[in-house]
DNA sequence: TGTTGACAACCTACCAATTGGTAGGCTACC
DNA sequence: GGTAGCCTACCAATTGGTAGGTTGTCAACA
């Protein structure tokens, strides 16, 4: 199984920097050190590949949530962390492996969008809850649904995470985040 | 000069639905009723398309802007309609085709890339000058500077059309869109 | 006015490289 | 003796791009 988590890992950095549509299985094979045939004996498809992606990111999600909860019992230092997650994706020149997904959506065969679909609804999910959370202790601030505030997030470090990475603005992902911060700090 | 905005409309919807690494000149030559070779007349090169593109979308912003501008003086009437141009965008089923050039920014010719930034950089201008006229008009309420708000509100309007255009979720768009407003709105 | 030449706007025909993928063989291990 | 894990060799299709030819238009010129 080692070879299999080694190929993920090569061909998630590699979708997360060039998009799905801009590398190959050359592209991995070159990396890996293995024949571009024998990556078929792996990912029989490309589809598979891409499935098999978005199934060990949101993997990687989950432990991450699961990290940044163990470590953080307050929810204004949840969100930092999680946001921290972005700032780190951004340093190496990535963007997040769903966001990239997201922008080849079209031409991924359909099987691939439901677990693009459970990515995002989990981070969803886990946001609305620590925003919750967080309202209901007064250590932040709601001016709607705490689901609505967690799309309105999610969607804001996405995008400021493709922006930044693309005009080299690391600035503007910080002034972002701490906006959005800062925001909900914000005593109404 | 017909074909030329001919080719140029095609590859642009081509880009915002595909992504630059998901179309090719035979996929523009079909729809355009041409040959493949005969596109290389008007851009010999795909790196040649991609600047045209880039330029030929800043140029529709502008007017795009200068539309709004003269339709709605005042600021909170004019976030709106820019949000209405995301919210059209989102309905095709395209991304922002800058948003679309940055997802495949690293596999993009370094040549085109200041272009992708003046674009970006316009829209934060434009926003900026917004977010600072409905301050002190007392239409808006700021919790940081106009450009904060305005590279966060860029932010939260591109991460929501790449998410909902992916998920099929246009209802989080418009929510999200309406909590952007309702912030910016929302006494303090 | 008729001729000429230039050039834009296409075309057919081709190219090498790359794409995702297959067939089938070898080897080591259980 | 099956099978996991690789390999070489191959495939058709597609990629961005080139070479070179054929038009139609239009301006300059004698």
């Amino acid at each position: 199984m080692e070879m299999k988590e080694q190929i993920l890992t090569i061909a998630q950095r590699l979708v997360q920097q060039r998009g799905f549509n801009g590398f190959s299985y050359a592209d991995i094979a070159k990396e890996v050190g293995i024949r571009k045939a024998s990556l078929h004996h792996y990912f029989p498809t490309k589809t598979d590949l891409a499935v098999a992606l978005i199934e060990n990111f949101t993997a990687q999600l989950e432990r991450g949530l699961l990290h940044i909860n163990s470590t953080f019992p307050q929810a204004d230092a949840r969100l930092k962390a999680y946001m921290g997650v972005y700032r780190a994706t951004l340093e190496a020149e990535c963007m997040c492996l769903a966001g990239m997904l997201s922008s080849d959506v079209l031409t991924l065969d359909p099987v691939a969008i439901p677990g693009l679909k459970r990515f995002f609804a989990r981070n969803v999910e886990w946001l609305t809850e620590v925003l919750a959370a967080g309202n209901s202790q007064r250590l932040l601030v709601l001016t709607g649904t705490a689901t609505d505030h967690a799309r309105a997030l999610l969607a804001a470090l996405q995008g400021a995470l493709l922006i930044a990475r693309a005009t080299g603005d690391r600035e503007a992902f910080d002034q972002t985040a701490a906006l959005l911060i800062s925001n909900l700090s914000r005593k109404g």
